[in-house]
This record gives structure tokens, sequence and C-alpha cells, in this order.
DNA sequence: TTTGTCACG
DNA sequence: ACGTACGTGACAAAC
């Protein structure tokens, strides 16, 4: 039998509303519900693959069960603003996709869909939010329930509804009638709940029945029986789904859609729905898979180096794409595919014509090479002992700058852009093109050309330079912390009277709070309970076991992590060579990946051992330089405060100040424990401060947080003025910026969403702060970089870790480079309060903090 | 792949 | 009624 889907279009779309956090693209249309609804959608019809689907809709006229009683569903909230955003842009979609829609005046989307599943000689496959399709459970018509959120399905049938309510599934209509409905304000019997209507059901099986035996029903029962005998059979009628309706729809022009047209694809893209779109979804035309209007250049594989060079003669402009082991230049009109016999056999040109070629592109200084990510292809290159010489224009950089999402591959680039993978060395042309313009428009040239350009080489240098670790050091203290765990582990198996995963969170929850019955065992939403350090430091008051599992845990961090997980790291030298991702954080600052070199454990002593670990170069040392609160001279800098700038002019201490005036008293006065906190308040204006956040940093009343608030601001009152006005940027302009113009975009802060719209005011709060400082260590290092190559000194930055720099540098010139370190550090922009650099130097990386 | 936890600034 | 300081990356477990 042939297979009909009909999905319950409002009922979806409102279930993937909420199952999500609004989320828009760049243009500020939400797109949450049309996201959730279409991804929900393509499994449908990957997992049924029915022959036909068609999506019911409600619309806003009045249907017959407005006529037979006025309070239908009057007691709806209307739909929020985002919802609404979305419904039109999802029937526009859905008919792109060539799928059928159906709505009529007078009937809602379960009438139509009730009639059509009735009407046609198919298996029906419904899909709706909505319990009271329960109703339309047959033989031939299965219905699929969204729980929560809209991924999670369950397969109504007669079994798991007599479970679930221990009815049958047509009942769901007499139950109804009799208790009501609030959310479609159906009336129901006044004075009957859910348990009477039940046991009423049980008992005489329906709704006919129960009124046929009124008089054996005694008590105050009968007489709401017989007082809502009117309403009960209203209701009855009102929750009933009418399967004859009058509908004119054929069949045959419901077809399934199988494959998507490209203008679907264009619409996946502009709505960016990056993660839906798969190529087998999509049709292929006949010239390849995109934008028929493109003039695609002309493929060409040369057989030589001479060939490659004579096309390339007089040309200093190339787009060039690096792939596994192929490499595609673009120049001219042409396309040119070159491959060696690397890694792969069968290579175009021979190993020594291809080096040939690649250094003909790259190894002259005159020539300027457009590139996706010219550090990653620098280090490609130096493994095919390929110089890099040339000037270069970074596509991913470009990207980045314009406040695309950050870490999108080139292949992302080109689908969401249109263009043909095939010719990656075009793609990069075009697109730099295109964003070069955009960057031109948001005044980010400067920041591109004279930072994160610069920047590149910096930390090509870095990364390949590299850190010493002392491969006996970390040995030893592996031992130590496999041992302390092996001790803490049978501890804990002893104390708890029975062997299990420490690891697992959930393991350990069932441990704590069931077998041995610790309190303050609170089930989260998902019903698991949380383990987190909080919990178990207030656990570990009464109970011992809670501070052993928190020391496992410290030492099992500390092994996993930073002992095992930095080995297969260790090069041949000794050496670690972590990857700086230039285009991936919100503000501007570095990541540090493969391995994380900017987590390695200070905050406890235990832990800060291990940068023991991390040694200078035969007969150097580390020289460690970090700006003294960066953040916080920024905010003074910006906020214009005159008291904060004075501090700083004055060489003040901060935190000690701050307490003076929010616990109001003097300076002298002022306890360790009032500086702390103080600090901590500090700390919160940066991050955009929120009671609650302050509270449970400072493990305070809720109260107390609120009046250390009200006290900054009454005090500065113009960090104050400050902060609304980031807030009051972004909501005008929907981005706010950094000291050199770095833009960050933040739709959320339109969000009807209170928690998303706040998140939205406090990333625009913070977002200034924290990207000016990384601008600011991006400058330093910058000019570090040169001075120390000018100077033709040996020494070698080797680490950043967002206000810290770190040299390694031979002990004979190490005082010179402190001085330029700190110099350069400090010098790097002009503010209205003095940067600082603390310098200190050692023999590994803990002495040098 | 997602979740919980925890390391850093 | 709910979820909340900003920005990251890695590991282990559980799905």
């Amino acid at each position: 039998m042939d297979k009909l889907v009909l999905i319950d279009g409002n009922s979806l779309l409102n279930r993937a509303f909420y199952a999500t956090p609004v989320f828009s693209t760049k243009n500020g249309q939400p797109t949450n519900a049309i996201f959730g609804f279409t991804k929900l959608l393509l499994k449908i019809l990957s997992d049924i693959r029915p022959e036909y689907i068609i999506v019911a809709f409600d619309l806003k006229a009045p249907t017959f069960r407005h006529e037979m009683y006025d309070g239908y569903k009057s007691t709806r909230k209307p739909m929020p603003d985002e919802l609404a955003a979305q419904v039109e842009p999802l029937k526009a979609l859905l008919s792109e996709m060539k799928i059928a829609m159906c709505a009529k005046e007078g009937y809602e989307a379960d009438d139509i869909i009730g009639t059509l599943s009735a009407k046609f000689d198919v298996h029906s496959y419904i899909y709706t939010g909505d319990r009271d399709s329960y109703q339309l459970v047959d033989e031939k018509t299965d219905v699929y329930f969204t729980k929560r959120g809209v991924s999670d399905l369950l397969k109504l049938n007669a079994q798991n509804f007599r479970d679930e309510t221990g009815l049958e599934p047509a009942q769901i209509v007499d139950l109804k009638a009799l208790m009501g409905d609030k959310s479609d304000n159906i009336p129901g019997v006044a004075g009957i709940g859910e348990k009477t209507a039940h046991g009423l059901l049980e008992k005489y099986g329906s709704l006919d029945g129960v009124y046929a035996h009124i008089d054996e029903i005694g008590g105050s029962l009968n007489k709401k029986l017989r007082d809502g005998r009117e309403n009960a059979y209203l209701s009855y009628e009102l929750a009933t789904i009418n399967r004859n309706c009058e509908i004119n729809v054929e069949l045959a022009a419901c077809r399934a859609p199988e494959k998507f047209s490209g203008a679907v694809k264009r619409l996946f893209i502009d709505l960016e729905f990056r993660s839906l779109l798969k190529d087998d979804l999509f049709e292929r035309s006949a010239e390849g898979e995109t934008d028929t209007d493109i003039e695609y250049p002309q493929a060409v594989y040369d057989k030589t180096f001479a060939e490659f060079e004579e096309s390339a003669a007089g040309t200093s402009d190339f787009a060039v794409a690096i792939g596994k082991g192929d490499v595609h230049v673009y120049f001219g009109k042409a396309e040119h595919v070159l491959t060696g016999n690397f890694e792969k056999l069968g290579g175009n040109l021979s190993d020594e014509d291809f080096i040939k070629a690649l250094s003909h592109i790259f190894s002259d200084k005159k020539n300027k090479v457009k590139i996706f990510d010219f550090k990653s292809a620098r280090h490609k290159l130096d493994k095919w002992g390929i110089k890099c010489l040339c000037l270069f224009d970074d596509l991913s950089l470009a990207v980045y700058l314009c406040g695309e999402a950050g870490g999108e591959t080139l292949d992302e680039l080109c689908d969401s852009h249109s263009l043909s993978k095939q010719y990656p060395a075009y793609a990069v042309d075009r697109l730099f093109k295109e964003y070069r313009q955009i960057l031109a428009d948001s005044d980010c040239v400067r920041l591109y050309e004279e930072i994160e350009k610069p920047l590149v080489s910096v930390l090509y240098d870095m990364e390949n330079e590299g850190v010493r670790v002392s491969i006996d050091a970390l040995a030893s203290i592996g031992t130590e912390y496999t041992n302390k765990i092996a001790r803490l582990s049978e501890e804990i198996y002893s104390d708890c009277g029975c062997v299990f995963n420490i690891n697992s969170p959930s393991q350990l929850g069932e441990v704590l709070f069931e077998k041995l019955g610790l309190k303050s065992g609170k089930k989260g939403k998902n019903g698991k309970y949380s383990t987190n350090a909080d919990i178990l430091e207030k656990l570990a008051e009464d109970n011992p076991v809670a501070g052993k599992v928190l020391k496992y845990r410290f030492f099992q961090k500390l092994l996993s992590t930073y002992i095992e997980g930095l080995k297969p790291f260790i090069d041949k030298n000794d050496k670690i060579h972590t990857t700086y991702n230039q285009t991936i954080t919100t503000t501007g600052r570095l990541s540090s990946a493969n391995p994380n070199i900017q987590n390695i454990p200070v905050r406890e002593e235990e832990g800060r051992e291990l940068r023991k670990v991390f040694i200078p170069q035969d007969g150097n040392v580390f020289i460690d330089a970090d700006y003294s609160q960066i953040e916080l001279r920024l905010l003074a800098h910006f906020s214009g405060c005159k008291e904060l700038i004075e501090a700083y002019n004055e060489g003040k201490d901060i935190h000690a100040i701050t307490a003076s005036q929010v616990f109001d008293v003097p300076l002298e006065e002022v306890t360790p424990k009032m500086r702390r906190e103080a600090k901590a308040v500090n700390f919160g204006i940066i991050y955009g401060i929120s009671e609650f956040g302050l509270s449970r940093n400072l493990g305070i009343p809720f109260s107390t947080a609120k009046s250390y608030i009200a006290k900054y601001f009454a005090t500065y009152s113009t960090v104050k003025e400050y902060m609304n006005s980031n807030v009051a940027f972004a909501r005008e302009h929907g981005y706010v910026a950094t000291l050199t113009g770095r833009r960050r975009f933040i739709p959320e802060i339109k969000s009807s969403n209170a928690n998303l719209r706040q998140f939205g005011e406090r990333a625009a709060m913070n977002m200034p702060l924290q990207g000016s400082s990384a601008d600011i260590i991006k400058i330093a290092m910058i000019n570090v970089h040169k001075r120390l190559k000018d100077e033709g000194m040996k020494s070698k930055l080797i680490l950043q870790v967002h206000d810290e720099l770190v040299l390694d540098s031979p002990e004979e010139e190490a005082g010179r480079a402190a001085e330029i370190l700190k110099y350069e550090m400090e010098n790097a922009v002009k503010l209205s309060v003095p940067l600082t650099a603390e310098v200190h130097s050692g023999k590994n990386w803990y002495d040098a903090k």
C-alpha cells in the first residue's frame, strides 16, 4: 500500500520553536522553528520514504468549532512575534521544496489530516504535537507524537495509549467531553477532573454510557453530571476531529519529492542551515551542482613544470587551494590542477616538477597569493621543502573579521556561496574579493592588514619553534599521580562499599546519593544528579568520601589531560607544537589546540607544579611577561571614569580601592576578605555582572550580591553609563567593536527570549574589553617579533596565553630580551591609563611566573 | 555526537 | 517558571 505522510504544520512549527532558544540569521530572520521543522521533515522523508506528503495548516479564520461555541480556544495566548515571523518563510520553503500544503477556512489542521487519512486508500503516517490525534489511530493510520522538542518521536498506538491512560484511543473524546481542555478552552463538566472522568469511563465506557446509567451515580457527582450535560455533549463535539471535511485534494498532486532543486539549496544557504546541506539531497544540474550564472574557469592539467611556467609567465597574482596531495592554482582564466606523487600515485606532474611549480608561486617575493589559510599552507609547504617568501591574502581571516561564524572550512564556504568545490582556487579568488569589500565597508581593512595578517607569520614561527618538555619530569609526575589515584580509588571503593567507575558522573551520583544517601542531591532536568565540584565541596563537610572524590578527580584530570594527553604531541626534539587558531573566538582572542597550551594548570599549587615540565632549550631561560589587569584598565580607559583612571595613573591597588568604596570603609581598613570580594565584583563588571553570577561566585546571598552591585554602580556611575552605551550601541547597530574596530555581531540582543537577550547584553558589555585586550597583545606580539628579528637576537617568542607572552631566550641576551618584551607590551597602544607588564624569568615555566 | 566536568585567561 | 557572569579546549562516559 502507498504511504502518505500527513504533518500538522502549526503544531510541529510550534514544537520546534519551543524546543530550542530562538536563533536567527545574520539578517535577524529568526529561524529556529523553521530549522527544527525542516530537520524533522527531512528525517521523516528518509525514514518513511513515502509516496505522498501533505502539510496541513490552520488558518486565522474562525472554524466550525467557534460557531458552535464562542469561547473555543479564546484563552490561547497569541503567538510570539518571533514564531509568527517564521510561518510565511516556512511556507515559502515548503513551496520551493514542492511539498503539498493544505489549509481550509472553517477547519483546523487536525480535521484536514483526519479527513485525508480517511479519504485515500493509503497507509497514513500522521506527525503532530497534539495528543487529540490519538483518536485517529487505526490499522491503516499511525500517529507519531513529538514528545520533547521535535526529534523525540513517540509512535502512538492502542497499547501505549492504554498504558499511559488506561483508556482506548477512541475514548479520548469522551474523556475531554467530561474533563474539558484548558488549553483549547473546552468546558467539559464543571467540577470533574481527570481522575473522576477516568473512573466514569472505565465503568461506563463512553459519554453516552455515563448518561445512560446516570441513575446509578449518586451524590454530588450525579448533580454535576446532570447540570453539565449540555456542556459535556458540546465538548464532545468540539473534541471530535471531523474526518469528513469538504476538501478537494488530488493525491497525485502530493507526490513526495526525492531530491530538491538548486533553488531549495540556495534557500537553505540563506537560512544558514549549514548542517542540512547534504549534497545527496539536491539535484545535480548538467554542468555541476551550482549557480549556472557563474562562469567557471577552464581546468588545466599541466604535464610538466615547463608547461605550467609558460602559462604563468608574467603572472604575479595567484589564488591557491591546497588539498591533501593536490594543489589548485587559479590565474588568468584557468584553474591549473597540480599533483605530485607525494600522497597518491598518478600525479600529473613528477614530484620534482610539482615542487618547482609550487616554488615558482610561493618562493618569489614579488608574488601575491590568495589562499584560505596561509599559516597551515606554510606548514604543509615546509614538508615539501618549499620556502614561502611571497606576499599573501588570507581568506579565512577576511571571513573571520567580517563577523561570520569562526572556524568554517573552505568547503563550507563554497557550499554557503553556491560555488563549485571543483574549482576551489577560483572560489578563493572570488570569495576573497567579496569579503575584502565587506572589510572595507566595515572599516576593518587596517585591522586585517596591520594586525591579523602580520600576526600570521608570528604565529607560524611560534608554532614551528614549539616548547620543550622534560620527558623525565613528565614521567615521574605521571607515576606520582598514578599512585595517588590508585590509593584514592581504593579508599573510595572501601568507603562506598562497592567498586564502580568514579569517572562516570552518573555512576558516582547513584552511589553517593542513592546508595550512601547523601543529601542535597537534587536531580537536574534530565533526571541525573549533579556531582560537580561545588556540590562535592558542600558534601565534603559531612562525609569524607566526597573530599576523596574531589581529590581523585583533580589528579585524574591532571594525569589524563596534562600527562597522558601531552605525550602524543612530543616530537623527536622533545618539543610540543601547538596550533594557534586565529579565527575561532567571537572576541578576537586566539585559541590553542592540539594540544591546548593555554590551559596548563596554575591556580592550584599542586597543579602548578606541572609547569616545571616545560623547559627552555639548553643554555636558555624562559622570560614570561603578563599584563596586569589589562581588561580593567581598558574599562577605565573606555568609560573615562575619573576615579579609576586616577587610581591607575597613581599606581594604586584597584581592588582595595573598589573594596573601600563598595564596603564604605577607609582604605586602611580594607580587610583581605573585602579585597577578595571587591576583586570578584571587578571581574563581574567585566563579564556584564548579574546578581546571580556574583552571588554564586562568592557564595553569598543573592540580596548581598545585589547590594554590592548597586553600591559599585552608585560609586562608578560612568562605568554604568559606559556599559549601557555598549548595550544601546549593539541594539542600534547589531554589533559592538573594539579599540581596533574589530566587530562582534550580537543578534541575540533583539531576542524576545529574556535569557537570550540578557546573554546578548552581557556579551555586548564584555566583548569590547576582552576583544581590545586581544588586539593589544596581538600588536605587542608583532612588535616583539619584529624587534627580536631586527636586532638579530636569538630569543624566540614561543607562547601566548591571552595576557601573557613567553620567550625562550639564550641566557646571555635574556636581560635585553626581557627589556624588549616589557617595553613592547607596555607600549603597544597609548591609553589614558598606563599598561604594565610583569616580567619574570626562570629555568622552567613554573619558575618564570 | 552530546553531556558533564574542569583546566586556563 | 526558568536559567544566568565573558571567552576557550580536552577528556571520559553515554547516547
